[in-house]
DNA sequence: GCCAACGTTGGC
DNA sequence: GCCAACGTTGGC
């Protein structure tokens, strides 16, 4: 099993939208950049975990898991002329964007904030996060990474 | 295939 | 709103 970080800026799906949605889960459509695109179709798993990070908010950080719910299919938001998403290179018969669906797994009591994980960057070493410049929205995360994260937001 | 110009991300 | 970092585009 992975482990994945997964960006969304919380005004457009935030953890809060998740709990809400049917099934309490959603299509993570929007990505339009290839590396992160080729994460979600070539190497996420059913089942893998990904930590849901809000970005360009009040406080960035990450708000809780999530779990992959579906293997990749195209991203129809791709072909809504409508959409801020629409990509007129893309076609249904080879369409260029590919997503999973992500299900809620857990809201954390407490936003583990960007901050605080800059402040812990020592047990954090390598974590893709904290790298400098880093605008990749979807990414693996080693499961240290990722259990350090829990035992951080327990306080721990 | 290089690379300058331009666009986007995302923290601050 | 600024701007560093980085991805994409397009002329050559």
């Amino acid at each position: 099993m992975a482990y994945w970080l997964m960006k969304s800026e919380p005004d457009e799906s935030s953890i809060d939208d998740l709990v809400k949605a049917k099934k309490q889960t959603t299509a993570w459509f929007g990505v339009r950049n290839y590396q992160a695109r080729n994460y979600m179709r070539d190497q996420m798993r059913l089942g893998d975990g990904v930590l849901f990070y809000h970005s360009s908010c009040e406080v960035p950080g990450i708000a809780g898991i999530a779990k992959v719910a579906s293997k990749p299919y195209p991203d129809a938001s791709q072909f809504d002329r409508k959409s801020e998403y629409y990509d007129p290179k893309s076609t249904r018969e080879e369409p260029r964007w590919q997503l999973v669906d992500v299900a809620f797994d857990k809201k954390f009591d407490r936003v583990v904030s960007l901050e605080e994980l800059k402040q812990h960057a020592d047990e954090l070493e390598g974590f893709t996060l904290l790298n400098r410049g880093n605008r990749l929205s979807v990414f693996p995360v080693d499961k240290k990474h990722y259990d350090q994260v829990l035992k951080l937001e327990k306080g721990k």
